[in-house]
RNA sequence: GCGAGCGUAGCCAAGUGGUUAAGGCAGCGGAUUGUGGUUCCGCCACUCGGGAGUUCGAAUCUCCUCGUUCGCCCCA
């Protein structure tokens, strides 16, 4: 019989890795926090009108990434593919916007594209974003964008670039793509095949070509912020004003342009200099103006971002070793009396607040041994049949060797010294 | 959806048509029946991702398929 296997585009998170994953999301966690970022959990999937309106019929995500089918009544739902149009969705049924003029949020979970694998860019992925919907204060786009560098540097990590640019509103656009295809259409025949769909499907989509080709003729094609409305600029200059006023560094590319929909001025991206693959991106977003009244809401201002965490942990493990949680004891019985009672021993010292592992094999003290260094804990405990008859254990560190006698009642009486000494011989380290 | 590379144990691998598939790490057992990190010994792939074919004979050659890696595309 043939085993069966994690789907393609899924894996499993072992546990030599969660080290890092709880760490991540605890950083985030506590910069979130502290900015009275609310955490809201919407389900993973929705009914596939919901991605369709939102994200945009047109888009690629949309048209041919998505995991959709008919539940068993006939319905047609969608694995989430993104986390903005579920939060947007959550927002208006359950009328946040009355609790308070603002709501500030945040999510993590699981989200799904029916994509190629590749480094970085796997089936189902995990994504942590935040949201701010009821602002149109430029000052809500600085603050998102902060947020994301805090974390990014609470995590320690390093050569990130954020890109920052401005796609107007629905008009400026309309009139920058006009300007667009006239500069473009000359050059018509030396695009790359793409592009020249792209030339009256999508012409913005061919400022961030990777072709060397077709990035030598777009270097000197009109920006985009020579066709904004004085207040789009306006806003866009307050925007670089208060991020430079913060000390975020951050770096003008006309070319940025974000592929859903639903982006207003505003537009960002975090890419990493070295240490991924093509897949480049750890994060971005943008402002989304347009998308609460799309789904039926009031009209709404919102700015967001969302980051990729499998591609954040590829340049976490690059960066750090993964955080190990320390154990205090390791347990070590053998005995037909003393193997019931190191249960019951360990079960008090955790009690007690310590963390304890209890070695359950019953085989020679030597192999106990063995697994008690293995595991790493700062102490071994030790109970055979003669400490069992007199409720004593033996208490061996495990750094130094030192070895000691005592009533198993003392431990748990000296919790707090002995967590002490545990603290600091694991803080030499 | 397209292109290229790669699939031998939990991991890293040698093997490129000739009877029993090196080695290392990890794991398990023993030397050591109550004291660890060393050492030594033993065990650990009827089978080479799966299927079909060529051949007297296939891990090795051919085809299909699945997975994986890196790109294109797209995105976080």
């Amino acid at each position: 019989m043939s085993a069966i296997e994690a789907i393609k585009g899924t894996r499993d998170i072992l546990p030599d890795e969660i080290g890092y994953w709880q760490w991540l999301e605890q950083v985030a966690r506590s910069v979130l926090g502290r900015a009275a970022y609310c955490e809201i959990r919407t389900p993973i999937f929705e009914q596939t009108d919901l991605f369709a309106r939102g994200i945009g019929e047109a888009t690629d995500v949309v048209g041919k990434e998505m995991y959709t089918f008919m539940d068993k009544g006939e319905r047609s739902v969608t694995l989430r593919p993104e986390g903005t149009a579920g939060v947007v969705r959550a927002y208006i049924e359950n009328g946040l916007h009355v609790k308070g003029s603002l709501q500030r949020l945040w999510y993590l979970g699981p989200m799904f594209r029916y994509e190629n694998v590749q480094a970085g860019r796997q089936r189902q992925f995990h994504q942590l974003g935040c949201e701010v919907l009821g602002s149109a204060d430029p000052r809500a786009d600085v603050e998102v964008i902060a947020i994301a560098i805090d974390i990014l540097t609470a995590l320690g990590l390093t050569g990130l670039r954020l890109d920052l640019n401005s796609v107007g509103t629905p008009r400026d656009r309309q009139r920058y793509r006009a300007a667009l295809v006239d500069y473009l259409t000359p050059y018509q025949e030396k695009l790359d095949p793409d592009s020249q769909v792209r030339l009256t499907r999508n012409p913005m989509r061919i400022l961030d070509s990777k072709h060397p080709e077709t990035q030598k003729i777009v270097q000197d094609a009109p920006k985009i912020w020579d066709h904004l409305d004085p207040e789009s600029q306006q806003r866009f200059e307050q925007v670089q004003q208060q991020l430079t006023d913060l000390g975020i560094d951050f770096h003008l590319n006309p070319c940025l342009v974000r592929g859903l929909d639903y982006y207003t001025h505003t537009a960002f991206e975090i890419v990493a200099e070295t240490g991924l693959g093509a897949q480049n991106a750890v994060g971005g977003g943008g402002r989304y103006d347009g998308l609460v009244a799309e789904l039926g809401g009031s009209e709404t201002s919102a700015v967001g971002w969302a980051m990729g965490l499998e591609r954040l942990l590829l340049l976490l493990q690059q960066a750090a070793a993964a955080p190990v949680t320390q154990l205090d004891f390791y347990v070590v019985s053998r005995g037909t009396h003393a193997e019931p009672q190191s249960l019951r021993l360990a079960q008090s010292l955790r009690h007690a607040g310590f963390s304890v592992e209890l070695d359950l094999s019953a085989s020679a003290f030597g192999k106990q041994f063995k697994r008690a260094d293995r595991s790493g804990a700062a102490a071994c405990l030790i109970l055979g049949d003669d400490e069992a008859a007199q409720s004593t254990v033996q208490l061996k560190w495990l750094g130094s060797g030192e070895q000691e006698s005592m009533p198993q009642s003392q431990l748990i009486e000296q919790a707090t010294s002995l967590k002490a000494k545990i603290q600091s011989l694991t803080q030499r380290e």
